[in-house]
RNA sequence: GCCUCAAUAGCUCAGUUGGUUAGAGCACUUGACUGUUAAUCAAGGGGUCCUAGGUUCAAGUCCUAGUUGAGGCG
């Protein structure tokens, strides 16, 4: 079966809300966050680790999985889920994201039937299609795929972007007609920049194809501002049916996530967790921190006092601040546990906070401690 | 004892036929990162160019002596 949304409650004050996604391999409650698998793994964690962080569906990518080792072996292996050892869901996203970047001329390259691109790897020359990145996902065999769109910044220019949600919606339709997997849903994912009518019009016209779940796509991309990504968001959500899942695309930092469960989002991917941990910080309550600093070489606490992660109930501050600035392997994975499971508690006290109508008043409380830094 | 070579940033080293304010990598101190081409990228601080003389308009660079080190010959 394909997963299913279930609205359980709406926050008071807010557009928050309270969810269930029930899925072959479990029900995860939402609003949640979903930490990024690549190229099928959770860069440097294993995945009872990541299962410790209370991780529900983890990310992985069509590009890279279609680039090495290939969906064929990954079909052979009896699917992703098989192939990596993750028996929880798998969200897949589709390649766009990548391919929009490895065009080189955006007009040429960007064409009604798909995109031309050289391999990031060994530069052969590649086409990548609606049809060929649901068919790939569907080989891949995640619980939910994403539909192959253009994920253009939002400081591209209004007819850019016209033109561009014009043929996103065009390939959404087409992806929608090859996918033939019964047990994968298929979501369709909303452009337009930070225009309201743009955001409008694809909203509109991506639900009108009836998809199993809608992402709000194109935010935090080419340095926006977080004004139109909250734009982006409150733009797009009115238009988008209650009873599917709506997914914030690669958000985000803690503050976003906030921002954009109180606007209605009910899930989220970002690489932060993972990428600024390999480089050394950490999320805390009051604002991240870099274990670069000298000031961390005596510290003997754990990176947060209350924090139920493995990194914090194992180990010091001193201690990571040591494997950070040695090279060691396992402080960018001590910092990995810590941030997921960071992202994954937040969006646990959110839930909290729809179920108690207090969201705006735990967001404040929130951005009170996290910006005094 | 003699000969050769070397000595430049904390470390390892570039530095042209003498010619602006002596550079790099690493280390150190910081910063950035939002559907991962990223254990990455960027910035900053840091110099008695072994010492003392000399030549020259001008010396890290040439000359002399010394100091220290490496190697060679006795």
């Amino acid at each position: 079966m394909k997963i299913t949304y279930k609205l359980i409650k709406e926050e008071k004050e807010t557009k928050a809300r309270l969810g269930q996604i029930e899925t072959n391999y479990g029900t995860v409650e939402t609003p949640m966050f979903m930490p990024v698998g690549t190229r099928a793994t959770v860069k440097s964690l294993t995945l009872e680790q990541v299962k410790e962080c209370k991780a529900g569906i983890i990310l992985s990518n069509t590009y890279h999985l279609w680039l090495r080792p290939g969906e064929d072996i990954i079909k052979k292996a009896g699917g992703l889920h098989k192939f990596m050892n993750w028996n929880g869901p798998i969200l897949t996203d589709s390649g766009g994201f990548q391919v929009f970047s490895l065009a080189k001329n955006k007009e040429k390259d960007i064409c009604e039937e798909g995109v031309h691109f050289k391999s990031h790897i060994d530069g052969k020359d590649l086409f990548l299609t609606p049809e060929k990145s649901i068919e790939i996902q569907n080989k891949l065999d995640s619980d939910i795929a994403m539909s192959f769109d253009e994920c253009p910044p939002a400081s591209a220019s209004y007819e850019y972007l016209k033109k561009s949600i014009e043929r996103t919606l065009r390939w959404a339709e087409r992806g929608k007609k090859v996918h033939n997997n019964v047990n994968q849903a298929l979501f369709g994912i909303v452009q337009g920049g930070a225009h309201e009518d743009l955001r409008k019009y694809s909203a509109l016209n991506t639900v009108k194809l009836n998809f199993d779940g809608y992402s709000i796509g194109g935010v935090a991309n080419d340095g926006e501002s977080k004004e139109d990504m909250y734009k982006a968001i409150d733009y797009s959500i009115p238009y988008l049916p209650k009873d599917k899942v709506r997914y914030l695309m690669g958000v985000g930092e803690p503050l976003d996530i906030i921002e954009g469960v109180i606007r209605g989002v009910d899930i989220f991917d970002c690489v932060l967790p993972t990428r600024i941990a390999r480089h050394g910080q950490a999320f805390t309550r009051n604002g991240k921190i870099n274990f670069h600093n000298a000031k961390y070489k005596e510290d003997f606490s754990p990176i947060e006092e209350n924090c139920d992660c493995y990194t914090c109930k194992n180990y010091t501050k001193s201690y990571i601040r040591h494997l950070i600035n040695t090279d060691e392997m396992l402080g960018g994975s001590l910092l990995s546990i810590h941030n997921i499971r960071f992202l994954i508690k937040l969006t646990e006290e959110l839930r909290e906070a729809i179920k108690n109508d207090n969201i705006l008043e735990y967001k404040n409380n929130f951005i009170d401690k996290y910006n005094k830094n």
